[in-house]
DNA sequence: CCGGACGCCTGTCGGC
DNA sequence: TGCCGACAGGCGTCCG
């Protein structure tokens, strides 16, 4: 589900929240999410204060001057500020508990989120280490991605949802940014010019930031750090809008699977 | 090295 | 109404 503009949203939720407070420990009801959530969990944090929320792609990095935890939503995974004493719901999987009465909840129906913890640099970590560049850091272009194209058969949406090439752009994003820059998702990545990957960093950045500030998107499940759903959802061009009328042209989106992704486009104003 | 398929989970929705 | 398959925002792994 959440993918970069989701994250940032809840980063941006939390981060207040977290800001001066003291970690007391953790709760964790079930342990079984992508890979086990730490036996040792709530002793690691324990008496830990709150250094920092950072953001790299999907993972959220909170830090403390023990280790940083490392956090990844899945596909459902969402998390709230609430009382500590809150009943949890059946998916309220692991509290992360706070020096003043509340906790740090996450909840992830599908199990494909992750709580992790490293003592090193979480950036080093076997996770993050092969990410591609922030797509909304300064520096992030058409001529990177044009770079790491040569050669490349695969389709330009897969492409662009390869955490190594760029990090943070999952399935929503990649067809919205592609519509935005006219290219057509099962395009072979090598065989698109440096102008147009131009368009297409800028399209990407342009779709997050946008969406950032609606609070991401809201299919189903995703909710930010209050509960509340984002509005993105409202401005998608494609996704989810098959057969309705492209935004541009009027010509009807078309609905195929790449890469075993649902992918929706503009046959007309896609090439 | 590259590309494609699969599996991990649960909930929901559409069709019969 | 009820059941069953298809599908869902991610991503690591395996195979050819």
């Amino acid at each position: 589900m959440p993918e970069l503009p989701e994250v940032e949203t809840t980063r941006r939720g939390i981060a207040p929240h977290l800001a001066g407070r003291r970690f007391t420990g953790a709760r964790v009801r079930n342990r079984r999410l992508r890979r086990p959530v730490p036996r040792d969990l709530s002793r690691l944090l324990a008496g830990q204060p709150v250094t920092g929320v950072r953001r790299r792609g999907k993972y959220l990095v909170i830090d403390t001057p023990a280790g940083s935890l490392i956090i990844h939503l899945g596909m459902s995974g969402s998390l709230r500020v609430v009382p500590a004493g809150t009943p949890p719901g059946p998916h309220d999987h692991v509290d992360l508990l706070l020096d003043d009465g509340r906790c740090l909840r996450l909840r992830d129906p599908r199990r494909f989120g992750l709580v992790l913890f490293t003592r090193r640099d979480p950036l080093t970590h076997p996770l993050l280490k092969d990410l591609g560049p922030e797509p909304l850091a300064p520096g992030f272009g058409g001529d990177d991605l044009w770079r790491r194209a040569r050669g490349r058969r695969t389709a330009i949406k897969n492409f662009i949802m390869d955490g190594r090439v760029v990090a943070g752009v999952g399935n929503i994003y990649a067809n919205e940014a592609l519509f935005r820059a006219g290219i057509h998702p099962a395009r072979p990545a090598g065989r698109i010019s440096r102008a147009r990957m131009a368009r297409l960093a800028a399209a990407i950045r342009a779709v997050l930031e946008e969406a950032i500030a609606a609070g991401g998107t809201t299919m189903r499940d995703f909710t930010d750090s209050q509960g509340k759903p984002g509005y993105f959802a409202l401005s998608l061009a494609v996704y989810g809008r098959e057969g309705e009328p492209c935004p541009r042209c009027g010509h009807p989106i078309r609905h195929v699977v790449i890469g075993q992704r649902s992918t929706c486009y503009c046959p007309r104003c896609q090439r």
